[in-house]
Formats: C-alpha cells, structure tokens, sequence
DNA sequence: GGTATTTAAGACTATTTTAGTCCGAATATA
DNA sequence: TATATTCGGACTAAAATAGTCTTAAATACC
C-alpha cells in the first residue's frame, strides 16, 4: 500500500527511545511500551527482530533490558525500518531483473529508480542521533510557546 | 508494505498503453490484457476505477472500448495510482492530525513529510505523454544497440 | 541452590488487503 | 434481433497485518 506498516513505526519509536537514554541505562520492555504507547507483547516482537538485526543489544534476566547495540550516530532511519520490514523497494520491478515487465523496454523503470533513490537519501540521511536531538529542539521551543502563553 | 500493489502498477500500464494509441483509437480491454500482459478479469476492474476517477472514457456495446478522457500531458503517474490506490501516505501520521503518536513532539514526523515531497514531486513530475516520449526514445536506441550487433 | 526477573522463541488468532475470477445486466452497433 | 463490449458486484484463496499468549532460557541476588 505504499506506507510504513506498524512494525516499522514501532521499531522506529524504539530505537529513538533507547537513543535517548543516558549512557549506560538499560531499558525495559515495559518501559519502552508505556513511553511509547505501543503494545507491550507486540513491542516484545519487534525488539527481538532489532537485536537480530544488530541494532539492539540485549540482556535476559534480572536486571536485563535493552539498549542500542551501537552509537546512536551510526544508526539510520533507513536501517531500523528495513531491520524489521526488510528491504524497501518502491516497486516490484526495483528488487532485481526481470521482475520488471518488458525490463529495460519499460519508461515507468528510471522514475522508480528516482524515487527509490531521493526515498533512500531522506531516509539515510537521519541518523537517531540527529532525531534525538530535533525532539529537544522541539520540545524545547513549545515549551517556549507554551510560557508566551501563560 | 511500502510498496507499488499490482493495482498501481497494472493502472499505469494501462494508462500508458491509452495514450501511446494514435487519435481516436478505441482500445478493448482484451487488447490492453494481451498487450501489457495484465490478466483480463482484473484489468477491467482497474479500467472501473480509471473511468470513474475521470482518467478514462468508456463505452460499451459494439465499436466500444477505452480512450483517454484527457490529453496525455494532463495526467501525472501520481493520478494514475492514487486513482487505482487511494491517496498516497508514507506514513499514517500525514494521513492528518491526530493520527500521530504525540504529534507535534514527533522528531520523525518532519521527515516523513519530506520524504512525501519529495515522492509526490518525483511522480508528479511524469506524466503520460512524457512516458510515451521516454519508451519511444528508449525503443529507438535498443534498436540501434542491436544493429550493431548484427 | 532457589527464586524472582526478564528476554527469546514460536504457536496461535482475527481482520484486512491483495490479487484475482466469474457472471448477469446494461448499453451500443448494425 | 444478434453481437460486441463495458459495468457492477459477488465470490474466493492466499498472504500480510497486527496482535496475544505460553513456555523456555538466561541472569542476578539472597
């Protein structure tokens, strides 16, 4: 349907939570799902398929949870999404040869291609570091707002 | 799943098909089938949706068929699908307010929005009679390829 | 060692979407 | 009237989506 399903929402919300944390916190799934209002069992799936994917590091037991398994900087949007979604194709036709009806004869080919790439920049270009630190910057201006207000 | 459905894709074959046909050429569905290799039963469902959505005119009975309703530089590949698709959302949170989880506090929210942009921009750069430029461009150069081969 | 805590893995389910097929009705031509 | 052709909708099978739930495994602490 040509939009993010909730697994790639949800994955996202994760990541960005886990970015946000100090140095060293170890998170909850019950944490991370209250915070981010995703379910709590469903959340339990994903996290499993971001640890997999390397995003994710993850401890059982007492005192277990989950933080990022590397700097936040290095982690893009692109990848947290594709860690649970798999890989992103605009189209079918984008995934490998011959897939593409009439292949190289097709006109419709090159703008996928297009879109495919500036959809990968924008979404490469964000890392969750950058994201944790635009939600300061806007939390920080409604709070701004909000005292013009008062 | 971030993905083009057949919908889409077999819209815009169709689509294109219509408006690389000569002045005045009524085309069957059969024909359209055949050629842009779209099973029959399922084009003319597409072809309901195309007609209504005003892309297409029809006529039924004998001598019938499909043209365009409008010249081919009019309409945009965005039309086409979102005529088959629905509007086009990345993501739910554009779909509007309310449907983002804590909504003007989301750092990826502004991404979303321009990888939007820039999707639309790129699909509503093409249109039709582009398209058809672009495939006759394209058959003439395979053409030239394969000369030189012989 | 035992107990409490916490994730891992996978089975299970309900609903919706996807990708079609099929048929009878309506409409136009000749 | 016979023929051609789209229209509309009912129908279907398979897959994806969005979850839940239960049992097992690992870890920490007493």
């Amino acid at each position: 349907m040509l939009q993010l399903t909730r697994d790639g929402e949800y994955a996202v919300r994760a990541v960005i939570f886990l970015a946000a944390q100090p140095e060293g916190k170890v998170s909850l799934i019950n944490e991370i799902s209250v915070e981010q209002e995703v379910p709590k069992s469903y959340l339990s799936k994903i996290m499993q398929h971001l640890t997999r994917a390397g995003l994710v590091k993850s401890r059982r037991g007492a005192k277990g949870g989950f933080t990022l398994a590397r700097t936040a900087d290095t982690i893009t949007l692109r990848e947290t999404i594709e860690a649970v979604e798999g890989p992103i194709f605009l189209n079918v036709c984008l995934i490998k040869k011959g897939e593409c009806h009439r292949d190289d004869l097709c006109p419709v080919h090159p703008v996928w291609k297009e879109a495919q790439k500036k959809l990968m920049e924008v979404l490469e270009g964000k890392t969750m570091a950058d994201l944790v630190k635009d939600a300061e910057a806007i939390k920080k201006s409604s709070k701004r707002a909000m005292l013009r207000k008062a």
